[in-house]
DNA sequence: GGCTGATTCGGGAATAATTCCCTATGCCTA
DNA sequence: TAGGCATAGGGAATTATTCCCGAATCAGCC
């Protein structure tokens, strides 16, 4: 048995690496013995070292976080990777889970937490952060989920969706679809209500982050 | 004359902050004297403590960074301050230097970078990120402004043009911002007549465009 | 057939947002 | 030191949004 927790770090920005080195390195159980700056560096890296835990942001260019998760798992379902990224937004903690990791936790953490769930990773234990695990739970019950809720749309919600996201006002789209203004208005309504959402900027981003326009 | 260059850290997750702390103790004439996880307190920090140096991140809630750069040069215009961010597009370094920023640096930079730019700005010289520079005076020379509809936004309007383009309302801007409802609902519209646009969906998706937001 | 439920379409009325116009202060700068 | 611009916000008219409601329409299914 390994006196010391190998670990590898994979984070895009170098002085960030540098940082959680000096961090981890302060307890001696922990031995940072790798570092990659991109997803596919990650996968390569992983096989030659081997590492007990892989700490992994998941917001990097190239494959990025999630897909690095994905290939490093298909080749080792043993491997053990703690998710650590900006986002608080549960649906990533979701998708990062999902993908393989072991654990999520956020850069708004405190630096004993990254020890914390290093070292509960290491121990094959699984580590979400306490508020996002909570988050995560809430959204279960209520449902409160924009992208999936976008499924929720009927056919004729959809199409006034779209055209708000693209960043038409009602009046023009009850122009466009041949309808009177109220009833887009009240399409407008009732859409935000069902994504969550306040703003049509806020369906915009959805939009693009679902792909639905090409630009 | 001072032995040690005192530094203030600005950056709203905790764990980042401890690991610059650690990075830039490693020199020992640099003094980590305080840390601030937001705008407003950095520049009730700054005050207390007045450091050689403030490193500031500039993507927080509440004010944000770019606010609490021209806030504390407000008040001390000797203030010497060194944007640290994740963007690396030039628009970013801009509005940080426009703000009275003495440097910009990423975070893709490599560690010694950090070190060298504190102390730079330390001896009260101007520190661009060899990239970012090169790409902002590619711009200037080519006037391949894509961004000129955003460049003729004050600092003010832009900030407010980020949270618009975010999803936030005028409402919760104002709270965030701390100004008056009404002025937020101008600046809205002043904004929109600008960028001749119509709706926040077309705001955000310029955004989008221009790379203001990663995701 | 007739029943049920979802979808589509819009009116009315209260409430809230937007817009345009105007004022005032501070800060550069020519 | 006057003019311009950025910033901050009030007033009032106009629009938009929202919530509640009713009415077609259509599909599926005992």
């Amino acid at each position: 048995m390994n006196p010391k927790i190998t670990v590898m770090l994979v984070d895009d920005h170098a002085v960030v690496r540098a940082g959680y080195r000096l961090l981890l390195s302060q307890f001696n159980r922990i031995e940072v013995v790798c570092e990659a700056e991109r997803g596919e560096e990650a996968c390569q890296y992983y096989a030659e070292s081997n590492p007990d835990v892989v700490v992994m942001d998941l917001s990097m260019p190239g494959i990025g976080g999630l897909t690095a998760i994905r290939r490093i798992r298909a080749r080792d379902p043993e491997a053990r990777i703690l998710a650590f990224s900006i986002h608080d937004e549960p649906v990533y903690a979701e998708r990062a889970l999902e993908a393989g990791a072991s654990g999520y936790i956020t850069k708004s953490c405190a630096p004993e937490i990254l020890v914390e769930a290093v070292l509960a990773v290491a121990r094959n234990e699984h580590y979400i952060e306490r508020e996002i695990a909570q988050r995560l739970a809430m959204q279960k019950i209520s449902g409160h989920d924009a992208a999936a809720n976008l499924q929720t749309l009927s056919a004729r919600e959809f199409d006034v969706f779209c055209l708000l996201a693209r960043g038409r006002t009602p009046r023009e789209i009850a122009e466009e679809l041949r309808l009177s203004y109220k009833t887009t208005a009240n399409y407008s309504t009732l859409i935000k209500s069902k994504l969550g959402v306040n703003t049509s900027a806020e369906m915009a981003r959805l939009a693009l982050q679902q792909g639905i326009f090409k630009d």
